[in-house]
DNA sequence: GGAAATCGGTACGGAAGCGCTCCAAGCGCG
DNA sequence: CGCGCTTGGAGCGCTTCCGTACCGATTTCC
């Protein structure tokens, strides 16, 4: 809003340095380095971010979409080991001083996301410290949920996880509506799809969330957060405000229309 | 052994450059201050690294200890989510600028470490380059082992969580035989005693281990490795060489003649 | 408007592991 | 030397979830 124009007939229809909160510490010459230097992009649903021990040469910054990055495993499964939405940016393994990750990482929401080069990131670690700081700040909250994702992938029910993937999405998405298969989720928690509709009709019988046919709406958020496991609040805490930076109302729609 | 004695008579007992990873590619000025700034420590049977939210004052660098990272859960549970050997440091919080944690840490094999205070630490990841690129080399392998964690919980039996655990573990210790007992194993894996139990008996009738009231001795290491899950390859091979320092004889010694 | 694909509901046998209990053997301490 | 604690073995009912299958409902695509 008050946003509008930072760079004239340039500005993007997204506010950048209001739909990421890590782009959003960037100030001044800095800003304008990752505006010139990168491109906002429409993420396709599924769309590969990066391969397992394949060079990274992109980093992404969410604005309405989300990433996941997931674990593939030998007999060809996969489980969802972290997600990425505007708190943050696809470029942990970047930050860390690798050229490539272990795992994966793709599209789980479409919508838009800043994408800038890996070079173009790495100066701008260089430069900025806020910038550095602010990076290192997401680096400890996504190591510690990483840490809360193992605890409670191993200590808790599919009932609880459901839930708290909705909630961990709602709140990333920056909408109460997304687009989402129980057959999806059942892979992204490492469960039977089976397992996740009888959880998520418990959910939805109680008034929680709504869902038909690949679309799930967050009805009643406080309940949700009451009936899942501590986890939630635990990863949410440790984001801190970074999650509190608020997309457009553009971007919430933009998101819901982007079409797969 | 032919590293004798870099220092004269203030040379420790065990030698602190060659029994921890990380503090193995300190050399010249900032190996003098390291040695300077820290002491050799006997690490205790369950003494405390760090408490969760509280400020973390020192940097361990194990060289016969091992400790545990551990998530407590609201219930009082807990189950380990990190495994800190000769290959790495407890200072994992504080390397991603951080002055606590969101999770406690204990000794889980009594033994020696290197101890220095918290400001040491930051000004040789400060003066030192090798030292930084090392440690953020480490910060990624232990990421990885984090995610591999999340997916492993998940995924995999009692049976296969265990033989891992026990690979992990004497790896770190440099010694086929440590202390442990079922109880606390479970613990760690997050199972029930009574599960760990049956595990361990299979493994045992199958003769890749021994064990006797809180004792455990790895007989057969290629076996173990061939019955475990791939999280062990896939984690193991990311910490690399890491793993490779060799302890010496008496740190092997060291550690297990040390008395709870 | 109809075919095909996707999505969700349901069922059900079975495995894994939980939660608990009881018990025996070994070890440590007084 | 014996008592008591720790450790580990075993059993058992129960819950959760796996693995799989089938089928109806809805959407999409032609």
């Amino acid at each position: 809003m008050s946003t509008q124009a930072y760079f004239g007939t340039q500005m993007p229809k997204y506010d950048v340095f209001e739909g990421n909160a890590i782009l959003a510490c960037l100030k001044g010459k800095e800003r304008t380095l990752a505006l010139a230097g990168g491109e906002m992009v429409d993420v396709k649903l599924r769309q590969t971010i990066y391969e397992p021990e394949e060079r990274i040469s992109e980093a992404y910054f969410p604005l309405s979409a989300i990433l996941s990055v997931v674990a593939r495993m030998k007999d060809g499964g996969m489980i969802e080991i972290g997600t990425i939405g505007r708190e943050g940016t696809s470029a942990v393994p970047l930050l860390m001083g690798s050229e490539s990750s272990a795992n994966e990482s793709f599209c789980q929401v479409p919508g838009k996301a800043w994408k800038m080069p890996g070079k173009t990131f790495r100066s701008l670690v260089d430069k900025s410290q806020p910038f550095r700081e602010f990076l290192n700040r997401y680096l400890q909250a996504y190591v510690n949920m990483l840490g809360q994702l193992a605890a409670c992938n191993r200590l808790h029910s599919v009932y609880e996880r459901c839930a708290r993937w909705l909630l961990m999405t709602g709140d990333r998405v920056g909408s109460n509506e997304f687009l989402l298969t129980h057959e999806f989720l059942g892979i992204m928690l490492g469960s039977r799809r089976s397992g996740v509709t009888v959880a998520a009709a418990i959910l939805q019988k109680a008034g929680f969330i709504h869902y038909s046919h690949g679309t799930v709406t967050i009805l009643d958020r406080p309940g949700l957060e009451a009936t899942t496991c501590e986890c939630y609040a635990i990863t949410t805490g440790q984001f801190g405000d970074l999650l509190s930076v608020r997309p457009t109302a553009k971007d919430t729609n933009g998101s819901r229309s982007a079409k797969r």
